[in-house]
RNA sequence: GCGUCCAUAGCUCAGCCGGAUAGAGCAUCGGCCUUCUAAGCCGAGGGUCGUAGGUUCGAGUCCUACUGGACGUGCCA
């Protein structure tokens, strides 16, 4: 589709260069200036260019240059109309239908990919979990933006490395640690029967009510730390112990969620790393000595207060292992891009880190980007830590299986799939995904369960039922398949919008991977299951007498079929045959 | 105080490089199963695009100010 757009932009382009030449006007810049469009309704034709730009150079009205443009091309005969100050152009449908159907035949599952950033190495770390607690909400809107952004690169061409960073130190670790001494020695996941992770999660709550009862709470963590810090081997066990409850649950979670990565980092092995860069930035005179000790960065370059990058005690802060990290990633697998995705509350936060790397020296510092994404909220209010409303991930796919399942059996289609539990499982998670991923990363959103999994309107659900009536109908039509199709029996207007959705898909992935927003292509899929369901519902597909129109059609229902079940993998949405 | 982001239908959101009459879904009301999956499809009502200026042939989109909200501005992460 974009070809012949731009086939169309060429030779608009140059009728507009010869008038000008005739008339002695300079039409350098013209090509700038000519974008097309399309006009309001597709009898007024499929492309549209609008004259005003070129008004000012010509002297004439955009409705007089439409006209003679048009003229210049062949007008009518050739399949140009003008609208006023519009130069419209109705394409050869059913060619550009018949190149479509044959691209995506030979494409297969690489319908969407592309080229343009092929040799690109991009790292992408995300997801990023604390090991005192497992998963919540608003990790699950990280996991999914992580996820399909290395997916749609990785379809544009990139080579994508996902990296995770477990962050296993620091005085939040030491809090359920000391929770777990003081109250719950002894007990383990196993003994108790529940979730690891949630196990550590409790006792860092149990930490906080203790803490808010005893002053002495924060000063005895403080010791603990200082204590792991110094090598203490008793801390340093129990450390390990419920590092590994956290992060065991916290996998289970992964898996259930189809996140995965290529490499795990642990803040514990890379925090020291830090310290060597805050070293160099001394030696090079970068950073400072504060007269208390610390080492700083001055921002005033970029209009900012300045920063601690170290104690004075010596110990590193939040951003010290970030500086290290960074840099030992760029050593071992040198990238072209670096993508953080991490909440927008850390906008900050990497403004002052992509800084200091930059007075480092490093030329790849230029390179990094901070994908930062709006909070989760559920329709009862907002996440607060502190007052123990945050939604752990684990309850909310629960509830979300429970309710599928409920849904599957009351509209009886429990013998419609061989697994009603599977099936139930794979709708929670698609009306997870689609949900989160349906709204512009950078914007604050609010997670309506109920709605996710309803199956009408712009959700999970109804994508993958329409997925399969799809896959139902190809399944049912039998010899049909066999016959060739003739896409230029495919005359109908909704077969035209069809395909022009379908031929959309491609771009719709590029401007995704460019914009790192699976929105765009979340919504472009709605769009195409809705027109699709439309026509589903409209024309009898395979039950048609005309068997080369009902082959034509089901080619049409297969490329719609590709598009999506494509598109599903990009978002991390599961595909379910029959539902 | 300062900084960043957000503001579009009752609610949740789209709206591409500034282009023709601002679109979906939910909710509400009404219609459609003897024909490929009705977990569906169709129709109706519903708008001062936060306010006021500006740039432009043309602004929901760009600029400025203001209002409201979120987040940040820690030697927390």
């Amino acid at each position: 589709m974009k070809e012949i757009t731009e086939r169309w932009r060429t030779r608009v382009l140059s009728a507009l260069a010869s008038m000008a030449e005739q008339e002695c006007i300079d039409s350098t810049k013209f090509a700038a200036l000519l974008t097309p469009g399309s006009p309001p309704n597709s009898s007024m034709g499929d492309l549209a260019f609008p004259m005003f730009p070129f008004a000012g150079s010509f002297k004439k009205s955009p409705a007089q240059i439409a006209e003679q443009i048009a003229e210049h091309l062949g007008g009518n005969a050739a399949g140009i109309q003008t609208a006023g100050p519009y130069l419209n152009v109705t394409i050869d449908r059913s060619a550009a239908i018949a190149a479509l159907l044959k691209n995506i035949t030979s494409a297969g599952d690489n319908w969407g990919s592309g080229s343009e950033l092929s040799g690109k190495r991009i790292m992408i770390e995300f997801s990023s979990p604390n090991t005192n607690k497992p998963l919540h909400l608003g990790h699950l809107r990280n996991d999914i933006l992580g996820i399909s952004c290395a997916r749609i690169l990785e379809a544009r061409g990139a080579q994508v490395r996902k990296v995770i960073i477990i962050n296993n130190r620091g005085v939040h670790i030491c809090k359920s640690m000391l929770a777990y001494q003081k109250f719950s020695s002894g007990e383990t996941p196993e003994s108790l029967g529940i979730k690891s992770d949630r196990f550590v999660g409790d006792c860092y709550v149990r930490y906080n009510q203790w803490a808010a009862q005893d002053s002495s709470a924060e000063q005895q963590v403080q010791s603990m730390l200082l204590a792991w810090e110094n090598g203490d081997t008793e801390i340093k066990k129990l450390w390990e112990l419920m590092n590994k409850w956290a992060l065991d649950g916290i996998k289970i979670t992964y898996r259930r969620t189809g996140i995965s990565f290529d490499h795990y980092y642990f803040e514990s092995d890379t925090y020291i790393l830090g310290k060597e860069q805050i070293q160099k930035g001394l030696e090079d005179g970068v950073f400072y000595r504060h007269e208390d000790g610390s080492v700083r960065l001055d921002m005033a370059e970029i209009g900012l207060e300045t920063k601690v990058l170290l104690r004075p005690n010596g110990t590193s802060v939040y951003i010290t292992q970030d500086l290290g990290t960074i840099v030992s990633r760029h050593e071992e697998w040198p990238f072209d891009q670096h993508i953080y995705v991490v909440g927008s509350e850390q906008e900050y936060h990497f403004i002052v880190l992509f800084f200091a790397l930059r007075k480092l020296g490093y030329p790849w510092a230029s390179q990094l980007r901070h994908l930062s994404y709006g909070m989760v909220n559920l329709p009862e209010g907002k996440m607060k830590s502190r007052e123990g409303t945050v939604v752990d991930a684990d309850n909310l796919i629960d509830s979300l299986v429970e309710q599928a399942l409920n849904e599957v059996k009351e509209k009886g289609r429990a013998s419609d799939s061989a697994s009603p539990e599977e099936t139930a499982e794979k709708i929670a998670i698609a009306a997870l995904h689609y949900y989160l991923l349906q709204v512009s990363p950078k914007k604050d959103m609010i997670f309506n369960p109920r709605e996710s999994l309803s199956f009408t309107g712009s959700t999970g659900p109804y994508l993958q039922y329409v997925v399969a009536r799809v896959t139902g109908l190809i399944a049912k039509s039998g010899d049909i398949d066999k016959i060739p199709p003739s896409p230029r029996l495919l005359t109908r207007e909704d077969e035209w919008q069809i395909a022009r959705r379908i031929g959309e898909f491609p771009e719709l992935v590029a401007r995704a991977a460019e914009k790192l927003d699976p929105s765009i292509l979340a919504n472009g899929l709605y769009e195409l299951a809705k027109d699709f369901s439309h026509y589903y519902h409209e024309v009898p597909i395979v039950k048609t007498d005309d068997r080369i129109l009902a082959a034509s059609r089901l080619a049409l229902a297969k490329a719609v079929l590709t598009t999506l079940k494509n598109g599903f993998l990009l978002l991390n949405i599961p595909y379910i045959e029959s539902m």
